[in-house]
DNA sequence: CCATACCCTGCAACCGGTTGCATGTCAACA
DNA sequence: TGTTGACATGCAACCGGTTGCAGGGTATGG
């Protein structure tokens, strides 16, 4: 029956004590301006009044929201949330509150989204950002950025550097007798992706392996699932993954058409997301996720308070290669060479 | 080198166009009342300035912030994830921006995160609410709330009932010969917590069986392998678990001892979160997650029009008993009656 | 006892939009 | 030609805080 309880207001709280507004503003924001026993007075009469302070009205005059946003490619995809939650911790400490949205791997819905929240927050930090290099330079005069996982000079940025492991993992196929190995690339526009197949790239060249990249549709299960066949008549007897999903896709189907792994078909994922649930255990990469959240949503708070976001700072952080078993010696292959 | 370029406010686009502070605030959100060439005007000189309304003056003169809290026990925990991208794209649909915060599965922080978001927000989705009954009922009171997962007369919710899922689970352990079987609690305040439990309990009543009921310290992997000698020495043959999480920490802490799944133990989990992924692949309870936050969000945009949200609203969600491979017949027991 | 300084509090303008009401213009109609 | 009404626009108050400045009161020192 009663609709809302309306919140009394800074002028209600005022009458009731028998002082001006502002000195009602002061006792929550300043309260050292005033004596301590007007500043409990007024307290009791707000607590007992129930009053909160309207945000809108105090992000008006200050300027200041106390939000920030937070974008991700895909909430759904393992390999954010634990960011994401990292992330969220460490802005509720500072007082901060969290907008998230899903860009849908898209740049353009990317960029209506920081539009959106231009208004809204102090910050936006982007995960994997997919909008174009100049549209981030021009951005980052309008709002201070963060960037996890895209390397733009000029804006801060936290870099997951799973190179070296990924080159490990060359090498561990190398040395199970691998002579040619694909790699199931991700989003092609991605500094993760491009930065991945680099290093795998050069791994291969340094070996003298034979590399195939395979461009998949999306950093998906069911992408991988779609790619077997072509992977499968390359010739290759070995792969890296963009991801684990894209590896566990891979995976299923070849189990479905009777291929074990690591019998049949090696494998490893990057991310270690489901790597210890699939089965058998993907051999995958480990990356520092929680605290790549954490070190970015630092990073923007630090900017919050200079006039200037225009800010080389970059975090790099390491990665590991989590062995587990998915590696094994290259099957014989059916067309063989004469001497067999 | 320049600090944050100032964004123009209505006054400057007013005095550029030379039209009223009011004719721009209309030309944007009441252009029908204006005639189309001023309204041309006007947007052209916006454009042309970078204008971009201050949204807290707008929520301030308004009363209307554009904006909802969603708020989850875990944002790790894989049951969330797609439940908070389908309530975010929902929202956006609807011009809508989504708070996201983990309240750790503690009702006492949930209850301060909701006060943080009160003036921020025009209505709350809370997951899995851990809070007492009656503050929630004062609270609904202040602001308009929807609960998933959460049983409340006079708040409008969704509920996802896997009850009849894990009754047909237990018919299937009993099927398969077994007599005593446990239940692997969650978090024991949680309305999905004892749902799920009384509708195993009803089954293993109405076919005869022993049911233990065993607590786990939290909804996550690492409870799941603590329980295991308790489970063990109990002499249960099966287990249902609360959620795949658990199950999975079981299979984990099972395999190491060198007992497999499901020879020497039967387990079935619930959410169908990581159940596709796992070693062997675990026979779970799927629920429709992603309809869940469509749902939820749609139901507090419904609210915010009315002048009371004391509204008896439910849907309920079905779920679907997944079968894999990790049920199969009980081990027959080494101390064993003496018939053997 | 008076001057100075400090402490506390109030006044009023301001943040940037929104909106009810008044005014002005022009066309249609009698 | 005068009246009426529809339409377009402006005026000014309002949303609920924050903050620079001024003024009154009291304590302190000369």
């Amino acid at each position: 029956m009663s609709s809302k309880s309306r919140v009394p207001t800074i002028s209600e709280i005022a009458e009731r004590a028998g002082v001006a507004r502002s000195s009602v503003s002061r006792a929550f924001t300043r309260p050292e301006l005033l004596s301590a026993t007007t500043v409990l007075r007024i307290k009791r009469v707000a607590e007992e009044l129930g009053y909160v302070p309207n945000s809108s009205a105090r992000a008006l005059s200050t300027g200041k929201t106390g939000n920030i946003a937070f974008l991700v490619p895909d909430v759904a995809n393992p390999y954010f949330p634990p960011m994401i939650r990292s992330a969220q911790l460490a802005a509720e400490n500072l007082d901060y509150c969290v907008f998230l949205a899903d860009f849908e791997e898209s740049g353009l819905k990317e960029e209506k989204l920081i539009e959106r929240f231009a208004g809204k927050v102090e910050g936006v930090i982007l995960i994997s950002s997919r909008m174009p290099e100049d549209r981030l330079q021009g951005l980052v005069e309008k709002i201070p950025i963060v960037l996890v996982n895209r390397d733009v000079p000029g804006i801060p940025r936290v870099l997951i550097d799973a190179g070296s492991s990924l080159k490990q993992a060359v090498r561990l196929l190398a040395h199970q007798g691998h002579q040619e190995i694909a790699y199931l690339s991700g989003p092609s526009v991605t500094w993760t992706n491009k930065q991945r197949q680099a290093a795998i790239s050069e791994m291969t060249n340094e070996l003298g392996l034979q590399l195939v990249v395979i461009p998949t549709e999306k950093p998906s299960l069911e992408s991988g699932q779609a790619v077997v066949d072509q992977m499968m008549s390359s010739g290759v007897t070995g792969a890296i993954a963009f991801n684990d999903l894209i590896a566990h896709g891979i995976m299923t189907e070849l189990s479905s058409r009777a291929l074990g792994v690591p019998d049949s078909f090696s494998i490893v994922g990057c991310d270690n997301s489901i790597s210890p649930f699939t089965n058998p255990p993907l051999t995958s990469v480990s990356n520092e996720t929680t605290e790549a959240g954490k070190i970015a949503c630092e990073m923007i708070m630090g900017l919050l308070g200079e006039t200037d976001s225009k800010n080389d700072q970059i975090t790099v952080l390491k990665t590991l290669l989590i062995e587990r078993e998915t590696i094994g010696p290259p099957r014989k292959k059916i067309i063989s060479s004469p001497d067999f």
